[in-house]
DNA sequence: CCATCTTGTGGGAACGATCCCACGCAGGGA
DNA sequence: TCCCTGCGTGGGATCGTTCCCACAAGATGG
């Protein structure tokens, strides 16, 4: 391996010079500089992370944690940040798939170790008490996706799931629908939570009783979707639209309602939630609620490299908004 | 910060045996051994990855370079090496999204700079001249992903697109189909090339002239199915089935003969590659290829840390196999 | 003409681990 | 008694940087 200590004897130089140039900062004359330049070049010399990383504590490695690098959401949001540290010149570390929330403390501890220079966290619990104070006495800047009880970011990037699901309940109003079933997700995160509190503004916005609207909870999957419409179905409920909380139960829903001869959206509207890979390609197109995933994983990038370069940016929130793709899933009445 | 110097000074003992007791080799009582365990946990001491990294040149980091995260094909494949790294006790580092080759260049000589005890590739083209000499030189072991061109691999991960394209075919000829169309992808891929072979044997074996089918080469891209499609059938081509280069192609395809009024599959028959995230959710449900990315990211992992234990596996090179999934866009004439 | 500042350079102490080497002691075999 | 081996421990060089400090020479100003 070439060390600097080569390059600073090749050049005829000392280490300290040679470091120097390669931090460019300091004085160093134009002859030497070029010099030094020269035996980089020719020797092929590269800097040793570790060494670096071990002196000034610095790394350039940011570190993420998402819930499911393999599901399309999350993926399109790791494409965003991994477009965004490119261009910031930093590395990308990345944890995921913790159902386990032990799992998931230890995955976070394991970049802070790592001496990671920042964390992207999205996760959709709020983070334990005892690994918040590890991140707080870590020192490392962290951005924080989705929410921040705990109050560890230095900056905090929300989705407007309220206002999405408001937009998409009134979209269903305008259309005259009355009856209408939400399949949500999980009352424990806090996306969820959003979403039901838009819907709620847009039924009182429009003088219509709260228990017009039928609510079931499950997990955002599609087989949810997918039992608890045909439940819905054979215990004989009317209903003229399907909220689904998020497009996976969606696409269960329609499998469901086609299944048993229903047409859609005629006989039954179903509307979405994400904007997913797959909600242009269901049949019918999926009328759904878009969430900027790639912006927010790119946003949470710049955000955190600025808050590197030394800008501030204390208590910064940006409520990225949401918004409504109309395809073809829903009609009027 | 606090170091294995702290920790010595608080068990009254020397770095070394610290070290000895972290490290779990060489010997140590077993009443120091607890009670410099005590003072660790009292501590709350966590090693320095830098440091560790810089004196033993081992970082617990594997370097993982796909295409694309964001694309759910690579989203899954990276998944599958995550949940593998976790098991594996490793970090993982990743790099993606390199349309240009010198980015992706680039993006390998980084993970080499970082010190990864361990490289996985999944490229689309074959690696440069330069860069596989700056791999080789590293000593990093790599574990390639579809086709090793440099060999540069200690072990080879092939998919086989040409028996899943055999089979697409065969079952397409199965069906009685003699007027076909296949959108394949760019022919600089590897992958292409090889579904290519498949198509090939396939017809050989049916004693079916190979001009029998039609040829288009484009990207693997949803607009290239449906601009395609949509010029052949403006000129007036005939065709009972489409074999699309992949599940994204097959999209557009659905999407332009419907457009144009064809019941599916009476009228024509879609396959596509892949068994994509969206495959299931098209309509009718595609007839398709599956590839197990998943598998193959956890498999290329596993291998790795296989090789970083000391086995050799020099020249492994394991195929996995592809599987016709057979759902409802494919019918008999 | 001396003090001060700017520019340019090198020496060498950190950073926090690993790991080689030396050494001490006990027990056993010749 | 002597030597060897196994166990247990500590000292300290080392990994490749960064960065503080010292110093030198020339420019500038009062």
């Amino acid at each position: 391996m070439v060390t600097i200590k080569d390059v600073s004897k090749r050049a005829g130089v000392s280490k300290s010079t040679v470091s120097r140039v390669i931090a460019n900062n300091g004085y160093v004359s134009e002859r030497k500089r070029e010099i030094i330049g020269r035996a980089i070049t020719e020797l092929g010399y590269r800097p040793n992370t570790m060494a670096r990383g071990l002196r000034s504590n610095r790394t350039n490695i940011i570190g993420n944690v998402v819930v499911d690098v393999a599901s399309p959401f999350y993926a399109q949001m790791v494409g965003g940040s991994q477009a965004a540290c490119r261009q910031a010149q930093k590395s990308m570390l990345i944890s995921s798939g913790y159902a386990d929330q032990n799992d998931e403390s230890n995955a976070i501890m394991e970049l802070i170790d790592r001496a990671c220079d920042g964390l992207v966290l999205y996760l959709e619990n709020p983070v334990r008490d005892d690994l918040a104070d590890i991140i707080r006495n870590s020192g490392i800047p962290v951005v924080m996706i989705g929410g921040d009880e705990r109050k560890l970011g230095r900056a905090v990037i929300k989705i407007d799931n309220y206002s999405g699901a408001k937009a998409a309940m009134q979209f269903l109003i305008d259309n005259g629908h009355r009856h209408i079933i939400h399949l949500s997700g999980p009352l424990a995160y806090r996306d969820t939570r959003a979403r039901l509190l838009g819907i709620k503004a847009a039924l009182a916005e429009a003088n219509i009783a709260a228990d017009k609207i039928l609510i079931r909870h499950g997990e955002y999957f599609e087989k949810f979707g997918y039992s608890e419409t045909l439940s819905l179905l054979d215990s004989g409920h009317k209903f003229t639209a399907v909220f689904a909380g998020d497009d996976d139960i969606a696409a269960g829903v329609i499998l469901a309602l086609k299944e048993r001869g229903l047409h859609l959206p005629k006989d039954v509207s179903v509307i979405g939630f994400d904007d997913n890979f797959h909600a242009r390609h269901l049949s019918p197109a999926l009328t759904t609620v878009r969430q900027p995933t790639r912006e927010v994983g790119r946003l949470a990038i710049e955000l955190l490299a600025q808050i590197l370069d030394g800008n501030d940016l204390e208590n910064t929130e940006i409520t990225v908004p949401t918004e409504l793709i109309v395809r073809e899933s829903v009609t009027a009445i």
